[in-house]
DNA sequence: ACAAAGCATTACATATTTATGACAGTCGCA
DNA sequence: TGCGACTGTCATAAATATGTAATGCTTTGT
């Protein structure tokens, strides 16, 4: 998937060298030297994971966790702490300061990028590569394929064709199972951040997804919740209150 | 296909005998006796594989391991250890700096091929020189042939001639059939490193090689993955919903 | 039952993404 | 040097996806 990380990192060797290795590994870089200057690529773009060194020259590494994690909108964005020493204060502090995970230089690439898959598999599902299996969908992100069965006969599959927008979108929902979801939510991590789009567009592309879902008999997947948004659930509430 | 083996070894003898079987087995083959000296020829030439002694006399094996892994240029390339103890250790520690598999003296001819092939299979399926036969396609990087039938009738074969780029696209979209790649991806993996080449021209040599496809009746094998990229994959999806 | 609010559905103009054909520069080789 | 094969880029056509607004339906509260 295509995931954007930045890394704050003053060091340029160390920058550069990780920065090679994310883009090897298909990842989308972008640098920042200091706690300033990476405060402001965040103003233009939302990455989805920060890759942060503990000492930088102007603030330190732990304040822009705190101030990624009190702010709405970088709020959920998993932090990884790189710290030169093995201090144990540094991976409590830095744990507090809310990082999702901690690796101590000198690492190795194939570490930096097993530790960061795993971040990814645990804060945003949607971003790892997993095919994920419900309610006699399956959806696989790296054929970018969604095969559908019936779940009392498994046996036989269709496949499903969706536009980009649609498949992100059940991507996410399945990814995030049983949860409402609202509108600005979805706009928020399907659409991407800073879009100005309508609230209601939400509902065309629900409507969209729904369609093709109808055609496979799977109606009950995609489900609204008045008032909230949408969810999508595998669980039956159709005749629960008659 | 032409795949260049560094062997870094200090023993002459051993050395001597593994490039004879290399050699022997169609491999471009450079020597090192010790890590600096491998470091020198690595600047030059990007091997495909590194066959790397444990025991080394300046710097240890695992220590050189590590460091290949650590730079970006050097940190896909495959390592197959060689260690002379049986020790269970140093499996663990080898394994652990990034290696992807040992093999423990004395060993034969046949044995090293057979690993060096496994690996390459494993890491790099578009540098093993096996036959890939997909969809009605059997792609030969070794005499660099690619033949056609029918599947319904593997009888009767054609032969397609493919420019240089459309062969190694092709067979790097065969060797990893069913995913889908962006174009950046296929620019990395296909054109090389680092080339600085509109995305676009992607698409042209996609469709270079689908006209050369189509000419022989295999049409749906490379396949568009609107907003995100190219496949190739055998399986149907045309009138998949009706 | 009625009005208001929230959601579904459809249609459509626009924007975005791919496909395709043409062209010019490069390189190897005769 | 000249020819031919191969490449990368562009312009344009074709395909398809997207956002919005208008309209009709449901649910909710009174």
């Amino acid at each position: 998937m295509a995931v954007t990380i930045l890394v704050v990192e003053d060091e340029p060797a160390i920058q550069e060298l990780i920065s090679l290795n994310l883009k090897r590994a298909g990842h989308m870089v972008l640098c920042a030297d200091n706690a300033e200057q990476a405060k402001q690529l965040i103003n233009n773009v939302l990455p989805d994971l920060v890759l942060l060194d503990w000492m930088l020259p102007d603030t330190t590494g732990i304040e822009l966790a705190r101030r990624l994690r009190r702010e709405a909108r970088t709020k959920s964005i998993p932090i990884i702490m790189l710290t030169a020493r093995v201090q144990e204060n540094d991976k409590i502090s830095g744990l507090e300061a809310g990082a999702d995970d901690y690796i101590t230089k000198p690492f190795s690439p194939r570490e930096l990028i097993a530790r960061i898959k795993a971040v990814l598999r645990r804060r945003l599902p949607e971003m790892s590569d997993e095919i994920i299996e419900l309610g006699g969908l399956k959806l696989d992100p790296t054929t970018h394929r969604v095969h559908v069965y019936a779940l009392d006969d498994p046996s036989k599959t269709t496949e499903i064709t969706l536009g980009p927008t649609e498949f992100r979108l059940l991507h996410y929902l399945m990814a995030y199972k049983e949860r409402v979801h609202t509108r600005a939510q979805l706009l928020d991590r399907v659409w991407g951040d800073h879009v100005f789009i309508e609230d209601r567009t939400v509902d065309v592309h629900i409507r969209r997804l729904r369609k093709i879902l109808e055609a496979v008999d799977k109606e009950n997947l995609v489900q609204t919740v008045r008032g909230t948004g949408y969810r999508f659930s595998v669980e039956f509430d159709e005749e629960s209150v008659e």
